[in-house]
DNA sequence: TAGAATTAGTTAGCATAGCTAACTATATTT
DNA sequence: AAATATAGTTAGCTATGCTAACTAATTCTA
């Protein structure tokens, strides 16, 4: 199995890295999503919303692939940000393409639910150390690193 | 807002923490996702699976408790892992009970799975060099601590 | 330039997964 | 014995993932 000499070991870790960031992630989601239920407004809109916000206006197409899903599914995620007035159409030359903005609503959701997130978190956070604190930014930085280059996989 | 001096650049930090967790948490379900379809097992059903097989056999509740969903959310992922055959169910004294446990072709499933996950992700780490496959370690024992937190709020 | 092929988005239909409310059956408490 | 509590299920809602098949618009090509 492994190609290269020093694979035996990291193939171990990944394992150990793999289950934990499988479970760390379902569990964070749950939580997050106990949270955002509230604001009546599900864990896909959100981010797709958060695209929106801080990356600018996109088709749907390149929301989709922004986001990991194929064109029907967030069509539909679309039309929950539509119904509730939190993204708005804008039309272009190309009559096939809409172009997604968020609306003032929408940025006012995001930023809300941002900082709902951030209390549940800061909770947590409160009770770790000064060097757990560095760890956890550490964390969130390898992160930011890892889910980058899933996303280029194909 | 803050309780302590020390809490403004705690608090920004832990906007920038929470945000990058909950995007790299929903992306790295829907990489997970795309490989665990194929085994026709979704990620509910395979996190249960591996708390059966990895913590023992427990019953409905229990198992409710440490998947952070409510009862009747695992009584239906529990039947779907029974009429896939992957889990049994064991009377107990107690006529109310049951014991919940991975039969050996729950625990293959999850081994396979394993698997898959680790490929995915071994794909991506093998682009990682020595300090970062390091800081991989670090974050992934970070996130387990801070969901062993999170899960302790109420 | 007429027709074929491609592209953007939607609709229909299926499955999983989250919830609450309301139910049955068993066990415990008073 | 009756009231209460506990374990699990059922029913019904919503959101989110998929593929297949569709419409409308654009681009390519012969």
């Amino acid at each position: 199995m492994a190609k290269r000499k020093s694979k035996i070991s990291s193939d171990a870790e990944a394992y150990r890295i793999a289950d934990l960031l499988h479970s760390a992630a379902i569990h964070l989601l749950r939580k997050v999503r106990a949270k955002d239920r509230s604001a009546g407004i599900g864990p896909a809109q959100l981010s797709a919303l958060s695209v929106l916000v801080f990356g600018g206006p996109r088709s749907l197409k390149e929301l989709a692939e922004a986001e990991q899903v194929r064109p029907p599914t967030m069509s539909r995620i679309v039309a929950g940000l539509a119904r509730t007035r939190l993204t708005r159409r804008k039309t272009t030359d190309d009559k096939r393409r809409m172009l997604l903005e968020a609306t003032a609503r929408g940025k006012k959701i995001l930023r809300e639910g941002r900082r709902r997130r951030v209390e549940m978190l800061v909770n947590a956070l409160e009770k770790f150390s000064a060097d757990e604190l560095r760890e956890a930014a550490a964390a969130a930085d390898f992160m930011r690193k890892l889910v980058g280059r899933l996303a280029s996989q194909k």
